[in-house]
Parts: structure tokens; sequence; C-alpha cells
DNA sequence: ATAGTCCGATTGTCGGACAATATAGTGCCC
DNA sequence: GGGCACTATATTGTCCGACAATCGGACTAT
């Protein structure tokens, strides 16, 4: 293939930008949120009052409201009719972050690169700062993981640890990069469970000693049982004779 | 505050949920593009057949078509005027999730932890896989940050330098963690280069020990560097004498 | 083949309309 | 005065019909 650039024809002219009303004026909005003079809990005028300020019809100002409720900015409460500023929840962010990743075919291996990064970290921080209720709460969670009846219960809880632990961490950056992540690579989960009887056991062991850690204070062992932790489930996939570049599918993606 | 559950009334019935009209097509129409019965690349019909389809008013669709086109799920190519199914950009994906994080307040100290986890797997991981290429486009970024004339130049071209690295790596995941961590992390470390002139040098070097470890396949080199050039990176902002708990701004949310 | 012209299809926006209902009064009763 | 039913108003969700702009093609002349 030829490298060099075609030298077909130097863009010598930008395609000028025509953006229609409805979506210059949900930018203005956006901005305006952004920039915090519109701030979490305001109102937002109402949809006429709007589309006077910014003389358009109304159907116009109902697009670009469209478009901000998509974005999470704006949204309502409750039964409510107004519409309110809203910040986007995390749970919201995460799902649509995991689309993306779904939508764009990645591999378990991926997936599972980002867990080996995060989650050892995590756990470090967790042990950290962790009290004596926050590990309470992980224990719960993890004789929930023991008990659970059916393997997607106990997947479920799998997931349900992680997502604590990044609670736990105080990181909310960890938190929501963990989020899309475990969600991604739970169907993963459940499939290894099935095919490799000892995992779930194996689990178990891991996040004993992990909560342990977090327990007497100990961030290197938190991490080192965490790296330990994922580097196993990774045998277990393998072991269960799962390609390593198998595309994760949209799965739980109900929303 | 009252732990228990107020026991105020059983949930016997939830409220149920009378979602509008355009909500509910949108939710279907991306039902079916997660499905993957409309894939990326394909027509939409237009907004009249859909609008005979579904049997509402034009005006419905088109409120569903701005949410899904927010969502990323559907756009235009260059001037045409036909909806087609698009993945969601990564670009566009890294932008909101950052928009989310600043609206959220977060930390230059959460930022950093993120930064401290993903970036030395990153370059181990690049470290693994990288061609002789590779190294070339590294050593451009590298050498465009010495000769930087501005400090703003030199900030988007350390920025441009993570982004690549996590682009060689080949992860996509770690890829779309790192960006809006590097976005959101840019204007902490403009101020941290005025503040200690030193920072800038200390900056190149790291890179450059990265980009060596880098060419020489060596990942356990290229990952401590990187954790050391991280580290590297908050030391500076305290000898600027930030506070670690500053919030992030929007800055640099142009989008 | 290229450029010019014409026409139908499609989008963006408009103005007006109406039912459903959340919200704000308003009056009534205790 | 405070609580409650009831009414009036405001607001949203949806529909209808309309029109200018422009995109995509087809067709033609050079």
């Amino acid at each position: 293939m030829s490298e060099s650039t075609p030298a077909y024809k130097a863009p010598l002219f930008e395609p000028l930008a025509r953006q229609p009303a409805s979506h210059r004026i949900a930018t203005v909005i956006e901005q305006k949120i952004l920039r915090r003079s519109l701030r979490p809990g305001d109102d937002l005028p109402t949809e006429t009052e709007l589309a006077e300020q910014f003389a358009v019809n109304r159907s116009t100002v109902r697009e670009a409201l469209r478009r901000l409720e998509s974005a999470g900015l704006v949204g309502r409460e409750g039964g409510s009719k107004r519409l309110k500023v809203t910040r986007p929840g995390h749970a919201e962010t995460a799902s649509r972050v995991g689309r993306t990743l779904a939508l764009d075919d990645v591999t378990f291996i991926e997936l599972w690169e980002a867990m080996r990064a995060v989650a050892p970290r995590v756990a470090a921080l967790t042990a950290e700062q962790g009290s004596a209720a926050d590990v309470a709460q992980l224990e719960a969670i993890v004789s929930a993981v023991e008990t659970a009846r059916s393997a997607d219960g106990a997947v479920n809880q799998v997931v349900e640890f992680f997502g604590k632990l990044a609670e736990l961490s105080g990181n909310r950056v960890l938190q929501l990069a963990m989020q899309p992540v475990t969600r991604l690579l739970a169907p993963s989960l459940r499939r290894m469970i099935d095919r490799v009887p000892q995992g779930r056991t194996r689990i178990l062991v891991a996040q004993r000693c992990i909560v342990e850690a977090i327990r007497e204070h100990k961030p290197d062992e938190a991490e080192s049982w965490m790296t330990r932790h994922v580097q196993d489930f990774r045998r277990g996939y393998e072991l269960a004779g799962i390609a390593l570049d198998t595309k994760v599918g949209v799965g739980s993606m109900a929303d």
C-alpha cells in the first residue's frame, strides 16, 4: 500500500459547517451547564419560553432538549413535568461506555488487560482507607458469592464485589472505569464458571485474601492478591478452552 | 437517621412507566442496533417511512432520532442527508466521560490515581508489541514536546504522547479509559509546567526512557519507567504548591 | 468524461392545534 | 389557621399541514 498521502488534492477549503438550529441550541445550553451558569437542580425554562428566547419554533427547541436529555444533562425528577438540569449519572455513563466498547467488538483480552491494570490499584487504595464498616460490606458480598444458588447469582455478586470495591476506594474515576469493564466481563465469567468447576472456590479464596488485606490496611498485599486474582481469572478462561480474542457480545446491556 | 426501611407502604405497585412515544421509538431502534439487526453503515429509513411504520407523526420520529444521534448511534457521513447507523466514536464517548467527571468535580488526585493505574500497563503492553514504526511515531512526538515553543503546545504534545501510546498498545479499552483522564489532567499539567521550570525536562527524560524500553521490547522497564514518570508528575504538582484535592474544571472541554 | 440543468425526495423549520395532566390557586369545611 | 376537594392554568406530548433549502439522480449539451 502506498503510505504517502495521495496528494489527491490538498484540502484547500474546509467544508463549512452549517449546523441546524436545534443542534446549535443544544450546544448553547450545554455550554451554560458546563460553565456552571446552569447548575444541577436548576429548572430549565419552559419549552415555550425557550422558543421565544431563541426565536425559534417550539419543535426546534424540543429537538434540542431531546439531545440534551439523551446526553444526561437534563432530565425530569419524579413524575414532574418540568425539565431540570441534572448531572449525568455514573451508571448511565458507564452503560454508554459499555455500549461503545461492545459495538466496537472489543475482545476478552482487552477487557482483561484493563482489569489487570485497574483492579489491583483499586484494591490498594481501598486498603489504605477502608473502614471496618467497609470491610463488613465486602464480607457480606463475599458470603453472598459463596451461598449463591445459581451460577448467575454468583456472577452477579462477583460483579458487585468489584463494584463495591471501586466505590469504597473513594475514587470516582476508577469507579467509572471499572464499571463497564466488569459488566462486559460478566458473561465471560459466567461461561468460565460453568466449565471450570473449581473456578468458583478459587474466586472465593482470592476474595477472602483481598478483604483480609484490606481489613489490616495492607495496600501492597491487597494489590498483589488482586493481581493474582485477576491473573487467575485469565487462567480459568484459558482452562475453559475459550479463545482470548473472543469478542464480547452486547450481552447484559439490558439498560 | 432511621436506617430501617420506612415500611411506609410496601411498593405493591410500581409507578407504571408511561414513556413518551419518542422515547420508546428511540429504544426500539437502539435495540435493533445493539442486537446487530441494524449494523454500522446501514441506511436508516427516511423520517417519513419511519413515521409510517411506527404509525406516529414525523415530529415524534424526529425527536427519537435526535436522541439516537446524541447517543452517537446514528449520524450522517459527509454532507449527506440520509441518516446512517454509526458506531459511537471513541473521541465522542471519551469526551462524554470527561464531561461526566468534570461535572462531578473529581479531584486531581483521583485522576492521577487512574493515570497511575493505567499508564504503566499501557506502556508495558506497547513494549510487548511495538513495531519500529510505532517507536518512530513516539519519537516524533517526544521531539515535538522538546521543540514546542509555547507551554500550551508542549502540554498538548504530552497529551498526544499518552494518546499515541494507548493507541499503539492495541487495547481499545485502555485507550478509551486513558483519553478522558489525560484531557482532564492537561490543565493541571499546564499549571505545573508554569510553576516548576525543570518539570518539562524531567518529562522529556522520562519519555525518552520509556520509548527506549519500548524499542528494546522490555515491558517491565517500560512499566517501571512509566510508573516513575507518573509519580514524578505528582511530585511536580506538589512542588508547584497545588492542593491534591483541587477540583478539575471543565477546562479543555471545548468539544 | 465534464459541466449544466431539471426534478423529485428528504430534511429542517415553522405555525397552529388539541388532549392529557402537573401545578397553582380557590374556596370550603373543620 | 390548616387541611381538603375542586377548578383553572400552564405545560408537555403529539398531531397536522406547510414551505424553503438542498441533496441525489437523471438527462442533456459540450
